[in-house]
DNA sequence: TCCATATTTCAACGAATATTGAAATATAAT
DNA sequence: ATTATATTTCAATATTCGTTGAAATATGGA
């Protein structure tokens, strides 16, 4: 993924009303789900919701299927691990362990023969 | 993680510039570098980058001190680490395996009448 | 066909963003 | 104390962003 990319990926992302829709749409799996089920699970006016598809469309975050009258927006799971790993590459010198510090809270058990950075 | 500081931590790396002087900070190590340093290598005018600087600062992904007449900024490695974080557990159903294409069953259309999730 | 449902398009608006130039501040060197 | 260096602050500006309401489009059902 290329440096222009990520910023896309990761200003369609940098909003409230954008990440709520794509964290449901990640939880509603690769099946995707209707447009109308997502403004009313999240309270959003269809037309705003419609904007903000655009925006993480356009990003390659979504994809958009017609299926009878409503439109089927899915999370594009393939964009978002190109996203992880632009971050972890960039901005953690290639390696998650990296950005751990040493002293980290209790967010994960430490598996057996792990590394403490 | 809570989703608002993720937000804000994505829009603080949403930006050409500041994805830039974050990636450079993260090079430079946990020493960081120099206000001046980082506008001289990115060709930023000072006072656009302690714009930049502020968003990183306030997002709580960049520290600042001061070193003689130079204000020396480095990254927050565990911040980043934060965000790669919340990113995995809300955006990929907690496995970053979630988003790698081969780990996840195609994707089928949707029968007449079928329950969405 | 006519009507209902689902979603998009469009124009408008205030709010936030990124950049610039000029002036201010803080520290160091002479 | 004066001057130079490093950075920030501030006001101004153009641009982009997020939301709204009204109207348009697309599909399905009676």
């Amino acid at each position: 993924m290329e440096t222009s990319n990520a910023v896309a990926a990761l200003a369609a992302l940098a909003q409230d009303n954008r990440l709520d829709v794509f964290r449901l749409l990640v939880q509603a799996g690769p099946e995707g789900m209707p447009a109308g089920r997502v403004a009313e699970k999240l309270d959003i006016a269809p037309n705003t919701l419609t904007f903000h598809f655009d925006r993480l469309r356009v990003a390659g975050l979504v994809t958009v299927r017609r299926e009878g009258r409503s439109m089927i927006y899915a999370a594009r799971y393939d964009s978002m691990n190109a996203l992880l790993g632009y971050l972890t590459e960039n901005c953690c010198q290639g390696r998650a362990e990296q950005c751990k510090p040493a002293a980290r809270e209790k967010s994960r058990p430490i598996r057996r023969g792990e590394q403490m950075a």
